[in-house]
DNA sequence: AAACTAGGTGCAACTAGCGCAACAGTAGTG
DNA sequence: CACTACTGTTGCGCTAGTTGCACCTAGTTT
């Protein structure tokens, strides 16, 4: 219909939109499941269609049903998938570092990538402080988060124009992004000092510091942030950042980058 | 064909095949992905029908492809749903324990739960001595792993003796694994204790101390396990147990269980 | 008991996707 | 360079799998 080359992708979108609405939103109370008739309703699909999919699904481990309440979740093989993804494997390399970090600064501690213009956070340390909202799995735009400027530390200007241009915010938070050349200015910061320092994360109150971490070719792979509350650590933000920096170029090695200040490959590669 | 009722599964079999294929043994050291034409012949299927279903996966990120070497391998969209999976909660609340007893004791700490009559591993932490073969998204037989025994602990024995005439190990294994009156002592042992001992474990030289994990309505959800050198601490066994008893103990509190000894739900549930 | 809701099923209609075979790239090998 | 040997993509007719409707069953509320 809408695509001219045939790809199987009818079967599988529908069945990718039930996995995502059966992940909701991560925070959510009802964590508990959620029935075939309400999962056909948010997607506008027709109850018999998401019914068998569903039975389907289970068969594979997608996804579990709880026998009682007759609901359904996200099932045991996606963690047995994910588990031998590549990120898991970073993930298992960047725990330590990060733990260090949460630790030393009593401050939530992040692991991210990037997924076309979205910063997915693979790993958070919660700090010591309050109840901490589950990040893992949820993408936010990349000018909202502090580790946005170190993924896009090696674009050229001209790349980072165009995405400052194409990227609409939602309303209210425009504001408090700062402009173009501010931006290419902290790019700068951080290809010299090894670390990025913003005022706006992901939530309020929050300041961020971030620092890229590079794989074995030097190309930048992730980046690890700590958001620092405001009040707490306005003047601490430099000593945080030298650690988080310290922190990730630490992780970098592990992943097998030389320790040298060679420079990096073309920084084109790496998009989408 | 096979199936009587109509589900949509011919697709999502074929989708989750390939996936499976990506993911491989884990431990593999091609983990820098796979072809198309591998896949193919890996799976019995038309080539043409593997690059479209890669594509489709492609585009709903559940796969990644190497630009170079024209490659798959496992995809984010994998990670982003897993971690908002019911385990992805438990592995975060039980990680403290687990790295708490792996540097206790300096051995390989493990996350269980049971799936059918396999026990998948969640979450491993390594110990100091090795490198450390990969576990997370690996399933066993529920014989050969100390987690087993934890797992069924609160089993009637009748179903603990379908079960043992239901498992045909691989050759030259079912000597290593004692007989159905010695499980049944076993799990007794566990129940009053509060941990297992075996000699069996995922690899040779190696045994397993277990004990159960419960959750909040006291249902056995998962298993802690430490595999344990046996040159190193044969006599340490007990010690261990206790320790990982303790721990299983705290983890189930934390997971809701009122520390009570007040007698479980009905343990016929929570089969697959 | 009717009136609701939530989930599952039978079946004809239809279209998505299968498989073949031909095509396009890329790489050795002499 | 053509020659062989790959791997991956695509056009297209045909069939089998999926869809959507209407109809069930089962549980809960009034």
């Amino acid at each position: 219909m809408t695509d001219k080359p045939t790809v199987p992708s009818a079967g599988l979108r529908r069945d990718i939109e039930i996995l995502e609405v059966l992940a909701g939103h991560g925070d959510d109370r009802d964590a508990d499941g959620f029935g075939v008739s309400w999962i056909a309703q948010r997607l506008g699909r027709e109850k018999s269609q998401v019914s068998r999919a569903l039975r389907a699904l289970e068969l594979e481990g997608m996804v579990e049903r709880d026998p009682i309440t007759r609901r359904y979740r996200l099932g045991w093989r996606l963690f047995a998938l994910a588990a031998r993804t590549q990120h898991a494997r970073l993930v298992q390399v960047a725990a330590p570092y990060l733990r260090g970090l949460a630790t030393a600064f009593d401050e939530d501690a992040y692991l991210c990538v990037l997924r076309g213009n979205l910063v997915l956070t693979l790993m958070s340390v919660p700090s010591s402080r309050v109840y901490h909202r589950v990040w893992e799995g949820i993408s936010v735009p990349l000018l909202m988060a502090a580790a946005g400027r170190s993924l896009v530390a090696d674009w050229d200007d001209q790349r980072i124009r165009e995405l400052l241009r194409a990227t609409t915010l939602p309303s209210g938070l425009d504001s408090a992004v700062s402009g173009t050349e501010e931006w290419l200015a902290d790019l700068a910061h951080v290809r010299s000092c090894g670390y990025a320092v913003t005022d706006v994360e992901l939530e309020d109150s929050k300041a961020g510091v971030s620092a890229p971490v590079r794989d074995h070719r030097g190309l930048i792979t992730a980046a690890i942030s700590v958001s620092v509350t405001r009040t707490h650590a306005a003047a601490r933000l430099d000593e945080i950042g030298a650690a988080v920096g310290e922190a990730a170029r630490q992780l970098s090695i592990s992943l097998g980058l030389v320790p040298d200040g060679r420079p990096v490959m073309s920084p084109t590669e790496g998009s989408l």
